[in-house]
Order: structure tokens, then sequence, then C-alpha cells
DNA sequence: CAAGATTGAGCCGTCAATCTTA
DNA sequence: TAAGATTGACGGCTCAATCTTG
């Protein structure tokens, strides 16, 4: 039906702004330690990764950024000494990427004000069940 | 309570994936006709605007990109020949900006193309029910 | 040739400073 | 002094091409 078409488009711009809206107060907020958002996604994905790390291409899936950009960004977090480089054992075109201890350190510390950040954000106009109605909700997109 | 503010995390992460995932494949799209999907929200927002056009302050709110990423978004489509800068009558430091013929004509054939992309990407995954209950929470969220 | 990853070129956005008018 | 808007410097991302290994 029409609407229907129009319900869609409005439910895609209300999830659009509200993602730039939160994203942007969230960027703002003073718990980042000198690392990007992005920055902490790549550590965040990290801590969750067994003590041989992660490929380069396992971390786009998480991450949401082209190839290039990921090079670029693992370069640079190298270079802050907050990730390392290490050959793949059983494939020479890939290498492993693992963190730091100091990484891991700063992934701990924004991870905790940053999660709290979230909490204050979100929870400030959703109760909790509405939140695992929207949890569930945006995962269809994604799925 | 402590769950609660695991739900709001995951919600949040769950929100950031879907728009990140969902922007993606309309950005992918070919409907685009040579202008972004931000110099098309810009000419979106003239669609709705009367025939004076808008200020780049009232664009602001509706494009969430900074003033100073404004300033060149609007030099960059005045230079394309799809809008135009008039002074403001009433006040000398405003100026208003209006799509031309041209503008207009790309907004109609964008729009018509990418709303339907829209549909297409939010219902594949929710029903109409389901729709307006995801554009009524993250409506709160923008507040 | 395909897959993992890097590099060069260019675009576009932000921050900070600045200019002009209210 | 504040508000509207622009500009210079710079960072970071994307696209396309490339290199290396499977």
């Amino acid at each position: 039906v029409a609407s229907r078409t129009r319900i869609a488009n409005e439910a895609w711009e209300a999830l659009f702004r509200a993602q730039a809206t939160v994203a942007r107060e969230l960027a703002a907020a003073d718990v980042w330690d000198g690392v990007s958002p992005r920055e902490y996604g790549v550590l965040y994905a990290l801590s969750g990764a067994g003590p041989d790390g992660l490929r380069m291409s396992e971390l786009l899936a998480d991450v949401l950024v082209t190839q290039a950009g990921m090079s670029r960004l693992v370069a640079r977090m190298e270079g802050a000494g907050l990730i390392e480089r290490a050959e793949d054992p059983g494939d020479g075109r890939a290498s492993r990427i693992r963190m730091t201890e100091a990484g891991r350190a700063v992934q701990r510390r924004v991870g905790l004000r940053h999660g709290r950040h979230v909490a204050e954000a979100m929870t400030r106009a959703l109760d909790a069940d509405e939140l695992r109605q929207l949890r569930a909700l945006c995962s269809r997109l994604t799925g």
C-alpha cells in the first residue's frame, strides 16, 4: 500500500536522525582519552577476541569502514602504540592484530565511561522494555 | 539496575549498526544522479520550504552538518547549478537558499527512486506495525 | 585469477579564526 | 558582543590501482 511506503520512509528518517543525534552527543562527551569513536570500536572488537587477535578482514565485519580505511586506521593505532601486528602463521597474506597493554588499558577506561554515557543517553528517553524493543527491531534490519 | 545499562548499550549498538548498514545500502544504490546523499538532504529540505527558501542556519537543523560544512556544501551545490543564493531582505548577514529548476528536477527524480529504495529496504525486514514502533522509539531519542 | 592488504590521489568534513552586520 | 556565514589548515575516509600470497 502507499501509506506503508510513507511509514517506511518516516521510520528510516527517524532512525537516521536518532543515530546521528546520539552519535554526536557521544562523540562530544569527554570520555575518549585521545582515541576516536572508530578507534575505540577497533579496541572494543579486539577486547572480545582471543589471544591471537583478529585479521583485518575480521575487524571489517565489526567496524564498518572500507578495507583501505581499516588499513590506515590500524596503521595509525599501531603508531600510537595501541595495537600491534603479527604475521598469521597459517596465511602469509594476512596479519593478526592484537591489543597492546596500553591499548587494553585505554579500552577499559574508555569503555567504562562511554558505556555509562550510552546508558545515560538511551535511558533518558526509553525504559527497559522499550530498549529491548528497539534492539529487536534494529537487529532485524541488520540481520 | 546493571542489566538496564547492558540493554541500553545493546540497543545503541543495534541502532548504530542498523543505521550504518541501511545507509550503506542506500548510498550504493543507483538512484543518485550525481548528488551525494547529503546534497539530496539539502534539496529535500528545500523542497518543503516556501518560495523564499531557507537560511543556512535553518538548513542546519535539517541536515546535521557543521556550519562550516554547510557553507561548503552550499557552495558546491551552487556551483553545480542545483541551488542559488539571494540576499535576505530583512537581515544583511543572512542569505536565502533556493532551489533552481534543475535542482527541483533532480530532487523529484532522486526522491522518487530513493524513496522506493528506502521502502524496499525497510519493509524487507519489518511490517507496517513494526515500522510505526521503530519510528516512535527513534523519535523519542531525538526528542 | 582470487583474497588479504597497502598506497596514491582526491574529496569532504571538522576546528579555529575571521569577516560582516545586528 | 553576539549571530550569520566564510575561509585556511588539516585529518581521515573512499575509490582505484597495486603488490603479494593462496
